[in-house]
DNA sequence: GTAGATACAAACCGGATGGTATGTAAAAAT
DNA sequence: ATTTTTACATACCATCCGGTTTGTATCTAC
């Protein structure tokens, strides 16, 4: 959305800043980085080139930004702190996986994970992305494997199990089932796929 | 490679089409459809774009032919074909999927799997791509469930499974680990990520 | 209030890249 | 043997797009 003809003339540089960041995740999320159009960008913030290159060097710092800023904070509200707050965190990663095929939202089956895109679009190709992306890729593990530990310590759990693995498969698995509902264009595809990973979890629980 | 001096004075078109296919196909390995350079793909092959625009109509064609003719052969051959003419369906698979771990080329940690790479960048963009890599993925998925119902047919698997379900899970699960391990650049994480993988096969035989 | 810095707008630039037009030697057809 | 078609090579074009330059209104410091 555009920023309003008033809040134009009253300034406001962190929420140009914002717009410009969100306008370049959701190009990005549709188009990958490569094929994010920084005239698009601006014309759905109904900016300029000046406010753009204002606020970043160029369109790299402006795709590092979007890791960096926007893409953390979507995957530690999705999973981190919600499984940092659940009492049973086995059950409630279950959930939150149950969740993903039933989201309102068309965007997962459309366009996937945002992560997941940029990281197979960019790490081969950029050490910077690659670097910062997988810097929320062990964030995201991180909120997994606590998860799993806390699960285990509290008897919800089988003992003879490596939470690490364990969350480095999740993390796997679940990128790829949803790639793969992506590509199918298939919701049922997604619960379908999605179905094959819970159940590995559910035979944890002992 | 580049064609021999000598081979190009004595015409070859099937020859010189393959070779435009398999260039095109290490472009796009690595650099994705929209990061292949058409320039780069002639420099490879020592050829022109005479010779390109002779054989493919325009770049989204030449895409085209490459998943319909290379990547969809080398899915069959590193996967259908050994399924099929395996006498223990279940245990070649988890074999075939501890293989990648400890595959000599490091282009699968670098590059990740290249259906799945191609699957993510343009199904959103693409419907032509999107389709074509559809039907390829539906073959490995026949590979997969045919191997998972002659498994359970020979006494190898659980009767309380669904092969076209843990089929599904399976591509899934083998794409995202391949990607985790891609972004991560690590063998180790490759392994630990697919050591899940087998982990919940091992536990559908019984 | 004035000077300097900040936050943009608007116009422009240049290289990269997909695609085309034309020329020509080799193969195939007659 | 001649014509026609195929299979390329070469040179060129046009557009897209990231980036720059310049101008200007607004905010801040003093």
């Amino acid at each position: 959305m555009p920023l309003q003809e008033e809040a134009r003339h009253h300034r406001d540089p962190d929420r140009t800043r914002a717009a410009i960041l969100e306008a370049a995740f959701r190009q990005m999320y549709a188009h990958g980085y490569q094929g994010m159009r920084l005239d698009e960008v601006l014309a759905d913030t109904g900016l300029t080139k000046g406010a753009l290159y204002h606020h970043f060097p160029n369109k790299q710092a402006l795709g590092y930004a979007v890791v960096d800023e926007v893409i953390a904070g979507v995957i530690c509200d999705l999973w981190c702190k919600p499984l940092e707050a659940a009492e049973r965190p086995l059950d409630r990663l279950i959930e939150l996986i149950e969740g993903i095929g039933d989201m309102a939202g068309v965007d997962v089956i459309t366009y996937g994970c945002p992560l997941n895109n940029l990281a197979q679009e960019m790490s081969p190709l950029d050490e910077g992305f690659r670097r910062r992306i997988d810097h929320v890729y062990r964030e995201w593990h991180r909120g997994l494997r606590d998860a799993l530990e806390r699960a285990r310590s509290l008897g919800q759990m089988c003992d003879d199990t490596d939470p690490g693995e364990i969350a480095s498969f999740v993390l796997g698995a679940l990128s790829g089932c949803i790639g793969i509902a992506k590509n199918a264009q298939s919701r049922d595809q997604l619960r379908t796929c999605l179905a094959g990973l819970t159940r590995f979890l559910r035979s944890l629980s002992c």
